[in-house]
Parts: C-alpha cells; structure tokens; sequence
DNA sequence: GCGACAG
DNA sequence: ATCTTGTCGC
C-alpha cells in the first residue's frame, strides 16, 4: 500500500537528470511518504529562504536563486545564484526534477552561519499529483520545513476564497485538502499555497501572510525572482 | 481513451 | 517559464 519511505540522504544521492518520468514518479511517491507534518515553529522563525528558478527564452540556459531574509525585519541578510542548463524537460508534475538540481547549486554557495529556519518555494508542496511537489521534495533533501507558494492553481478544486487579506479556501483533491487558495492582499488575485516538509497548513498559511504584506507574493520568493531574472539576464 | 498538471 | 505597451491607481 504504501511506498517505502526515504532519507534526506538518500535523497541527496539520486541523480534526478537521470531519471525517466516513470522512475521519476516512483520517486515522488517515496518522498510523499517520507514528508513530515508539523507545525512551523512560529515564534522562533529567525530567517527565511525564497527560491526560485529563471529561464531563458533563447536557450536552456536557467538561474537558479536563493535569498535569504531576516523574518522580522525582512532585511535581506545572504544570497546566491547558480546558472546551468535545464537537462530535465518541463513535464506537468515533474517540476522538481528539472529545478531541484541547479536550486541545491546555488543553496550550496550560500554564505551563512546557520541554515535558514524555513524555506518558501516558487511552486507547489503537498498541491501535486502524487503529494510531492517541489517543496516537499527541497524540504525533505535538505532536512528544513519548507512551503510552496504557486501563482497559479496546481492540482485540486476550490470555491473562491473571499476579498479579504487573509480570506482562503481549502484546495480539495482527490477528496483530501491538500492546500489552500489565499488571498494576501485585499481584492487581489489570490495565490496557492500548500505544505512541503515539517509544516502545516495553519502554520504555513501564517507564515505566507507574514511575509506578502505588501505584494501579492511572499518577500522572500519575490526576491528570489528578482535576482534570478537579474543574474540571468547579466549572462553570469 | 481523454483531460489535468506548479515552472 | 517567457514574449511585451500601455494603463490604471496608490
């Protein structure tokens, strides 16, 4: 019934540009598996990382970006960059596979002292088709709790959450809620979030409107999307 | 078999 | 994801 599950270490040791979509499947069915739920520790949230990929559009040339920022004062307090080329295809529900390996790249050239408290990634987490989006899959590699922030919806149903800053609904999938539709600005669209390791929805969704107060995107995922386009661009 | 499916 | 000008609004 259920797929063995797996370590951060084993994890770390798979050639994900190698896999076929198949392998790559069984994979994230072992990583759903493997994925913790727990409250974010809220109150002690000293830093926090965003992350994100950006893509050329006359090449396969990808930056890959990491910023990592104060979680009171938003102060952008490390970050870091890795540009490569994209070996793994674009496939609906393999996402992870194509931006994991550049993403550990320049998570490996960060300079800190101490491993950001929690990550918040440009993509899904549990809102994926086989509970293992790229949030869960970056969580559960690098042993931190982590969140998935999506611009558009992912897998799953939901009504419309309400007008409000702070209004969401539940993101029913396969009869199982596997997220939330919220609105982090008053009568903006609104954004898909969903649990990617050592989180939960509540907790999660605090930590979300925490850090989108003023733009509909968490801070850290804005940043990380501005230097990614940033360096890209350069050509570095 | 067909459609859905983050970036 | 990326291609793009203007436009409305704080």
């Amino acid at each position: 019934m259920s797929d063995p599950t797996l370590t951060a270490a084993e994890l770390a040791a798979v050639d994900l540009g190698s896999l076929t979509p198949p392998e790559a499947e069984a994979l994230q069915r072992r990583i759903a598996a493997s994925v913790e739920v727990a409250p974010l520790p809220l109150g002690g949230l000293r830093t926090v990382a965003g992350l994100d990929v950006a893509y050329s559009r006359t090449s396969d040339t990808v930056t890959a970006a990491v910023v990592v920022l104060d979680a009171t004062t938003q102060q952008v307090l490390a970050q870091a960059t890795a540009t490569g080329t994209a070996t793994f295809p674009y496939v609906p529900g393999l996402l992870a596979f194509r931006e994991v390996p550049v993403l550990l790249r320049a998570w490996e050239r960060l300079e800190v002292a101490e491993p950001p408290d929690v990550l918040v990634c440009d993509g899904a987490g549990r809102a994926h088709p086989r509970r293992a989006g790229l949030a869960c899959h970056l969580g559960l590699l690098l042993g931190l709790p982590s969140v998935g922030v999506s611009k558009t919806p992912s897998v799953g149903g939901h009504e419309p959450p309400g007008p409000a800053r702070g209004d969401w609904a539940p993101v029913v999938d396969g009869g199982e809620v596997v997220g939330r539709a919220l609105r982090t600005r008053d009568g903006t669209k609104e954004v898909w979030m969903s649990v990617g390791h050592r989180a939960d929805l509540d907790s999660a969704t605090a930590l979300v409107l925490a850090t989108a107060t003023r733009y509909r995107l968490p801070e850290p995922v804005r940043a990380a999307d501005h230097l990614g386009r940033r360096v890209l661009r350069a050509g570095v």
